[in-house]
DNA sequence: CTAATCATAGGTAGAATTATGCAGATCTGG
DNA sequence: CCAGATCTGCATAATTCTACCTATGATTAG
């Protein structure tokens, strides 16, 4: 532990000599977590936390104007989640690297976010030296993905199917039908919110819930806010 | 920041004329985040991380064995809950203190927090220096709710109403069913699981849509993983 | 241009959900 | 032991949801 201080100290002081560090916009809802990763990034030395940001859309205007190496965004945010953010970063900002961070480990939620553009995809539950090293892999341009996570998408890549099949994307209307079933809404507040008929709400839901491979409203909800694709419901 | 982190390495060399440190068992799910509190805390210096666990069940058990002077307790954690495991934390292990931490600034669930014997309730977009002024606060032996939270608990006791009227508390098996919902389950499923008819499943259910204020299955999904009545769908 | 996809919406039929009311069994605190 | 709360089950009816079918116009890719 003193070591560890020391060690972080030492390094700050080199600073000059080493290439310029990172810099880094962290995009996440919980303050806690975000000082904890900006202190976990700026002891170990070679990281610049430029900006700090608690939903997606601040995320996406942040990493425009810093134009930060790296963006670690979590996937569940208010306003937008961390996937959509990352699709809207890699346009706004090309030269900025996404990394997604979640806790859930889910095949098909790695699949979408590397489809969003990011360049990596970390549980949240992986080790501070894990994070650390993502980083630096993908600053070096490579993409990283966190030991279990990588097992899994090269297993899927190897099956063929999985990732072709599921290419289950939600079209941009099954996603806003998506997002007001992960509210609570029924079909038809969600018709009049969205100025449809009861009958294409529900026609549209049977076909998200076979994508998604669920059967009811209730799981569909959960499966929506787990992997990210719709922001999780604000306060009820 | 340079003066920051020689504030840290000082107090830690003052360690030993202070009062003991206080002892403390982190519990959450993401190892990032418990990463984070920790450096926070032990940084801060007067704090001993004694023990780090990930799910509830072994925040009890952890709790049981080290004693720590401060618990802090994620609310939404596998096995068992933030607040459920407070509420065992206080039967096992009387002297340790608790600090429910959450991402919900909901009123109910500070109050269902308080009832299980949790000594404060903090979000987690809470600075971290709120964090630190709360676990000394709690340890000196006041209840502490940080800020906003404070006030709107105030406001709550003020109206009255408000603390005894919504003693909507579920029983216990009304949280059984609850939990299946969460998941996704449909009456049927849920009747199976807890080997009840149908109509029973759905005649709780009802009542459980009015002690929560909601009018369908998903609501009331959504509602319990926010308010950490039941630990949320591990994966799908 | 053609084929494919998407968004829209209508229909039917069956399954599930939800709101109520009633009632017996069990348990718990006073 | 009593009173009250909880858990259980049954019934009914209205509503909602879900699956599956068809079909039209718009847009898009080849």
């Amino acid at each position: 532990m003193l070591a560890c201080c020391f060690g972080s100290v030492t390094t700050k002081w080199l600073h000059k000599p080493m290439s310029e560090p990172i810099t880094i916009l962290i995009a996440d809802d919980h303050t806690m977590f975000r000082q904890g990763l900006r202190e976990i990034l700026e002891r170990k030395g070679g990281f610049s936390v430029v900006a700090e940001v608690s939903d997606g859309v601040a995320a996406v205007e942040a990493a425009q104007r810093f134009t930060p190496a790296i963006a670690l965004l979590d996937i569940s945010m208010p306003e937008l989640t961390g996937i959509e953010a990352a699709r809207q970063i890699v346009q706004a900002s090309p030269t900025t690297r996404t990394v997604i961070l979640t806790m859930h480990r889910d095949e098909r939620t790695v699949l979408e976010a590397l489809r969003a553009g990011a360049n990596a995809y970390l549980l949240k539950d992986a080790d501070s030296t894990e994070l650390i090293e993502a980083v630096r892999a993908v600053h070096r341009g490579e993409a990283a993905l966190a030991g279990s996570a990588a097992a899994r998408v090269l297993d899927m890549l190897r099956r063929g199917d999985s990732v072709t099949a599921p290419a289950d994307l939600l079209t941009a209307r099954e996603r806003d039908i998506l997002a007001l079933v992960a509210q609570g809404d029924d079909n038809r507040a969600i018709a009049l919110k969205l100025s449809l008929s009861e009958k294409t709400v529900g026609n549209r839901l049977s076909e998200i819930f076979q994508k998604l491979g669920v059967t009811n409203r209730t799981q569909a909800a959960i499966v929506a806010v787990q992997r990210g694709l719709v922001p999780p419901p604000s306060a009820l």
